[in-house]
DNA sequence: AGCACGCCGACT
DNA sequence: GTCGGCGTGCTC
C-alpha cells in the first residue's frame, strides 16, 4: 500500500483548488476516489474530501497529516474523470474543485449497503442493425443523423440505433455513457430501452432523481458493465471500462450547463472521449455548427442513414395560416387524423421591427427575415445578402428587436375549429405524449408531444421569424427544433412550413437540413464568428472592479491581438479568439480575476465579483 | 471557507 | 499599558 494520498476538495474557492497530500496510515487500504476525512487548517478541523491520488513520495516539505478516516469505502469518482475535471476547469477557467461539486452527487449512507450489481449481458433478443454501427467499424469518432421519421410507436430511430450500439459494446464486456438534452429524450431512451429489453442493464444518471437512487446508480456504474444514460451532469459519471459515449442532439441548449463554468456536454464529451480513448457519437436529426466543424477537420466522421422524407408544402404568405393551409389542416381534422402546428414561444419569436411604425423588417432582395450582426450591417438568412438596412415604408431608420406572441395563433384555432379539441404544450406545460387521434395540437420548439402513429400534418407556422431571430444561433436552432418536431411525422404526413423564400425555401423542401446549417456556418466563418472563433464573456457585479479587470487585461500582450465586441451592457466585456488561444486565455482571465477579487472592496461574503463564460453563445 | 497572525484606536 | 478591530495569507 502506498504511503500517501493526494486529497482534493469538492469546493468552489480558488485558494483551496490544490491537492493536499496526507499519511495513510498504518493498515488503511484507500484507492482513488475513496471518500475520506482529514485534519485541515490551522485549527487541524475535520475535511471531507476526495482521494484522487496515491503515492510514495510528497513534494510537500513541511510535516504531513494523517488521514483520520475513510467515510466511503465505495470511490465517488474515478482518475480519468478526476483528468476530465482538470482539462474543463483549466478551459473554463475554473476550479477542479468547482466541478467536483457537480461530478459528485449527495451521498446516501444507506444507499451504500445494498448496491445491487448488474446481470452480465448475453446477447440482442431482436438482431438488427443500423449505419451508425457500420460506421463504427471503421471510426472511433462519428457524427450520425439518424433516420428522421419512425415506426411511429413513439420511439425514435435515434434511441433504438444508440441503444444497440450500446448493447454491442456490453456484449463485449464495455460500458457505455449517453447523454441527452432532457427527461423528454431520456423517457425515449427508456422506451428503447425497453423495447430491447435492456432495461435491467442500464443505469440513468439524471440530477432531478431522488437522491439515493442517483447515488446508488453513480456508485453502480463503477462496479459494473452497464449502459449508462443520463442528462448533462452525467457527463461526469464514473465508469467502469467506458468504451463509447454518445451524444444526442448537441446543439439543444440543455447541453449548456447555466451556471459557472458554463461547460457544454459536448465539449466535455470530446475531451473525455481522448482522456478514455473511446469511441464518441455526435448525432442528431439537423447538425449543430460545431459539429459541422468537427466534420469539416475531419475530427468526426459522418454517417446518415436516410430514409423515407415526407412531402413538403411552403408558403411564402405573411400570414400564419394561408387559405390552403387552412384546408388542409380542415381535411385531415375532419378525418379524425393527428395535426402539429408548430409555433415560436417568446424566446424565439423575436425579430427586427421599424421603431416608428413597428413593421418586421424584411431582407429588401428576397423579403426573409434579417437579423443585425454586430458590424451593424443586416443579414439575410436566407440569400445571404449583407448591407445597411435601407430606411423603412415609413422612412424610419431606427430597429429593434420585438417580440412576436404566441397565444394569437391559439385563438385563431379555437375559433376556427370550434369543435375540436386544441392541446397546447409548450415549455412552462408540456405534454409529452397524447392518444387523441383528430387532435390539433398547438406546440412551441422542443415541446412537441408524441402522438401514436406519428402526425399527418406538421405546420410549422413561424418559419419565418425563427430565422430572423437576431440571434447568431437563430438559424441554426430554427432548423433543429424543425427536425425534431418533424420527426413526430407519420411516414405519409406532409409538412407545411410557412413563410419561407429564397435558398432556405429550396434546401427546406428537400429537408436538407445539413445545407442550411452548413451555409451559415460558412457565413459566420466569413465574419469571424462562432464557431470558428469562440466569443468570452466576462461580467463583474460592479463599476468599479469591472473597471480594474478591464484595465488589467488591456495590459496583457496577447489580449490585444483579440477583438473585443460591443457589449449592450455595462458590466460586461466580450472577446473573441482563436481556438488555438483559448488555453492561454482560460488561464490568464482566471489569474485576473483571481487577484483582483482577492484586493476587492466591492465583494459581498460569497459572492462572486467576476463571472467568466469562456463559451457564451448567448452574447450574440 | 475558517483560522491565525498582525499592527493601529478607545478602554476595564 | 492591553483588548480587539478586521486586512492579509495559509491550509498537506
Amino acid at each position: 500500500m502506498p504511503s500517501i494520498a493526494a486529497v482534493r476538495f469538492a469546493s468552489p474557492l480558488p485558494q483551496l483548488d490544490r491537492e493536499y497530500d496526507y499519511l495513510i496510515p498504518e493498515g488503511m487500504s484507500l484507492v482513488v476516489g475513496s471518500l475520506v476525512e482529514v485534519p485541515f487548517g490551522s485549527g487541524k478541523k475535520a475535511k471531507s474530501g476526495v482521494v484522487v491520488e496515491l503515492k510514495e513520495l510528497s513534494e510537500h516539505k513541511g510535516e504531513l497529516g494523517s488521514i483520520t478516516e475513510v467515510l466511503s469505502l465505495h470511490p465517488q469518482t474515478s482518475a480519468e474523470v478526476l483528468e476530465l475535471c482538470k482539462q474543463v476547469a483549466q478551459r473554463q477557467a475554473s476550479t477542479v474543485g468547482e466541478l467536483l461539486t457537480s461530478a459528485l452527487p449527495k451521498r446516501f449512507i444507506r444507499a451504500e449497503k445494498n448496491l445491487i450489481p448488474i446481470p452480465a449481458f448475453e446477447q440482442l433478443d431482436s438482431e438488427g442493425t443500423s449505419s451508425l454501427d457500420e460506421t463504427l467499424l471503421a471510426a472511433k469518432r462519428v457524427h450520425y443523423t439518424p433516420e428522421l421519421i419512425s415506426e411511429g410507436d413513439g420511439i425514435p430511430n435515434w434511441s433504438i440505433d444508440f441503444a444497440r450500439a450500446a448493447a454491442r459494446q456490453l456484449i463485449a464486456g464495455r460500458s457505455s455513457l449517453i447523454i441527452l438534452p432532457d427527461y423528454r429524450e431520456v423517457r425515449h431512451f427508456e422506451l428503447a430501452l425497453e423495447k430491447l429489453g435492456l432495461t435491467q442493464h442500464s443505469l440513468r444518471h439524471v440530477s432531478t432523481d431522488t437522491g439515493s437512487s442517483r447515488y446508488s446508480n453513480h456508485l453502480r456504474a463503477q462496479m459494473s458493465h452497464a449502459i449508462n444514460f443520463g442528462t448533462r451532469t452525467a457527463c461526469f459519471s464514473a465508469i467502469r471500462d467506458l468504451s463509447i459515449i454518445m451524444l444526442w442532439d448537441d446543439g439543444d441548449e440543455s447541453h449548456i450547463e447555466q451556471g459557472s463554468p458554463y461547460w457544454n456536454s459536448r465539449d466535455v464529451l470530446l475531451q473525455r472521449q481522448q482522456i478514455e480513448d473511446t469511441h464518441l457519437v455526435i448525432a442528431s436529426h439537423s447538425p449543430s455548427a460545431e459539429s459541422l466543424r468537427l466534420i469539416d477537420l475531419n475530427y468526426l466522421v459522418a454517417s446518415d442513414a436516410n430514409g423515407t422524407k415526407p412531402l413538403v408544402r411552403i408558403t411564402d404568405s405573411f400570414t400564419r395560416l394561408d387559405d390552403e393551409t387552412f384546408a388542409l389542416v380542415s381535411k385531415r381534422i375532419s378525418d379524425g387524423k393527428p395535426v402539429l402546428i408548430q409555433i415560436a414561444n417568446l424566446g424565439w419569436a423575436s425579430a427586427i421591427a421599424c421603431s416608428t411604425c413597428k413593421e418586421l423588417r424584411k431582407c429588401p432582395n428576397c423579403q426573409s427575415g434579417v437579423w443585425i450582426d454586430p458590424a451593424g450591417m443586416y443579414r439575410c438568412r436566407s440569400c445571404q445578402q449583407s448591407d445597411l438596412l435601407p430606411p423603412c415604408s415609413c422612412g424610419g431608420t431606427n430597429t429593434r428587436p420585438v417580440r412576436i406572441g404566441a397565444s394569437a395563433i391559439a385563438d385563431q384555432l379555437r375559433r376556427s375549429f370550434p369543435k375540436t379539441t386544441i392541446l397546447e404544450s409548450n415549455g412552462d406545460n408540456p405534454l409529452i405524449s397524447t392518444s387523441a387521434s383528430g387532435a390539433l395540437v398547438v406546440a412551441t420548439p422542443g415541446s412537441e408531444p408524441d402522438v401514436v402513429g406519428g402526425y399527418d400534418l406538421i405546420v410549422i407556422a413561424d418559419a419565418a421569424q425563427m430565422i430572423g431571430a437576431p440571434r447568431l444561433k437563430a438559424l441554426e436552432r430554427a432548423v433543429g427544433s424543425w427536425a425534431n418536431a418533424i420527426s413526430l411525422a407519420s411516414k405519409q404526413s406532409l409538412l407545411i412550413f410557412v413563410g419561407l423564400s429564397g435558398v432556405i425555401a429550396d434546401q427546406i423542401k428537400e429537408l436538407d437540413f445539413k445545407s442550411i446549417v452548413s451555409g451559415d456556418f460558412q457565413d459566420r466563418l466569413s465574419l469571424g464568428l462562432p464557431p470558428s472563433t469562440r466569443v468570452a464573456s466576462v461580467i463583474s457585479n460592479n463599476q468599479p472592479d469591472f473597471i480594474l479587470f478591464k484595465e488589467g487585461l488591456e495590459k496583457i500582450a496577447i489580449v490585444q491581438r483579440l477583438r473585443f465586441l460591443p457589449s449592450a451592457d455595462k458590466l460586461s466585456l466580450i472577446l473573441d479568439y482563436q481556438y488555438s488561444d483559448g488555453a492561454e486565455l482560460a488561464q490568464l482571465l482566471r489569474s485576473l480575476a483571481n487577484s483582483l477579487t482577492a484586493q476587492s472592496k466591492h465583494k459581498k461574503p460569497g459572492e462572486r465579483v467576476y463571472r467568466i463564460n469562456m463559451d457564451d453563445s448567448k452574447v450574440i
